[in-house]
DNA sequence: CAGAGAAAAATTTGATCATATCCTGATGGC
DNA sequence: GCCATCAGGATATGATCAAATTTTTCTCTG
């Protein structure tokens, strides 16, 4: 979470070194987040051991945290897998960042500098460009980077903690769904919440955010729905 | 989380073998809950080992599970310690509680049986006991699993997850109140929350229970201000 | 005799421990 | 005041044990 500066002449020495089981968290999060783990698939800790050419213990240690977080499940039987959300979850999912995220927009406008705007306004320059080149990997990884930046211009480390952890449950059904409808015809609602940002108008920023939480949402709820009618 | 029947003919044999590092976790989990680890207080792998009579890993594991729920906090050195909460963090813990408790009663009282309300009641009438004894603890364990079962019965996994991991950041502290005031002078609120739900009043309910998250917090957070005065 | 079903062996996977290695912060000499 | 050394503690490995699943085999019936 927070750099130690180093004593180190050179400007930037962010790796003083990661410990082996932080590296591993970093690297199965990014699985769950971005759906590289498919919604019911089993997950062994060996198999990761492979995968990840990592040793036992920090693969372990991981996974402990990730199950803790809610990404991962544990069935009874001390086997792991990729938590099946059905249409209930869904909507816990979506009352929980519809009130979370807007809150947190709100408090993030308030206290964002120019260069953070800046860096939001980035951001979203390169989720477009991901969507014209129909980057499915690259859309996924920007859109969770635009709103954990809104989390973290909030200065609320709890309630971002929380919001974070959403998105690792509804990682993999969010990328079943862009498998299913493409890159394209995905509005894009964030520029309304720049716009609102950029102007100071906190209230805005949370209407527009909310917008956009319902309507992703909508969207996993949907092909959910799809999935269970076909399956 | 699930009890997977028996064939053995007595009629409860829920623990056919927990695994070590899920009991300590449990251990750990009460220790921080009920505040036998003060705010603030370092921990280390090995007193745990020795405290509890348990190898390295099966602790190391609930820690990492413990860390991951915010219960603890890994501080860059890689010392672990209890949180201390400052005022924007009880806060944040204020505004989550205030809008997910109340709304867990409403979902609650939409499904509770009168069994469960028995149930309910039974706890309710413990706590009493136990402030009218001046016994602490008892009052801290029935309080919390008092909300506890509401979650349960709010039939929303998610959202009670996140609600019940609220708990853990505020418990050493919420322990640090009772220590300041006594169990006297908690005025029970408790008992408006239960009327509403036996009315299958799902607004009063939420509104009761609001009052009680409000009040407990507050008095978190003034008790959070003397400490600071103080020291 | 073929096949369903149950017992049993085998394999896969998870849990734990003892131990070795590495960090971090502190102590003491220069 | 600075660097070397040291102790306490955290991290990681590999081996070992236990549980669960899968496969195999055997038996009994139609």
């Amino acid at each position: 979470m927070q750099e130690t500066a180093r004593k180190t002449g050179s400007a930037a020495a962010p790796l003083p070194r990661l410990p082996a089981h932080e590296t591993i968290y970093r690297q199965l999060r990014a699985l769950v987040l971005f759906g590289d783990l498919a919604p019911g698939q089993a997950v062994t800790i060996q198999g990761l051991c492979e995968r990840l050419d990592a040793g036992m213990t920090p693969v372990r240690e991981a996974l402990r945290r990730l199950i803790a977080e809610g990404a991962l499940e544990l069935q009874g039987n001390r086997r792991v897998s990729v938590p099946l959300l059905d249409a209930g979850h869904v909507g816990e999912l979506m009352f929980a960042r519809q009130w979370l995220d807007p809150h947190l927009a709100e408090r993030a406008t308030a206290r964002a500098t120019t260069a953070d705007l800046d860096g939001l306004t980035a951001i979203d320059a390169d989720l477009d460009r991901a969507i014209q080149q129909g980057d499915m990997r690259g859309y996924l990884e920007r859109n969770y980077r635009f709103h954990r930046t809104i989390y973290d211009l909030a200065d609320a480390p709890i309630l971002a903690d929380v919001a974070d952890g959403l998105w690792l449950r509804f990682g993999p059904s969010l990328r079943v769904v862009c498998g299913r409808i493409g890159t394209l015809g995905l509005p894009d609602r964030h520029k309304d919440l720049l716009d609102a940002m950029r102007a100071g108008n906190g209230k805005a920023a949370a209407e527009a955010i909310r917008a956009d939480v319902v309507q992703g949402m909508e969207q996993v709820r949907q092909s959910l729905a799809q999935s269970a009618r076909a399956g």
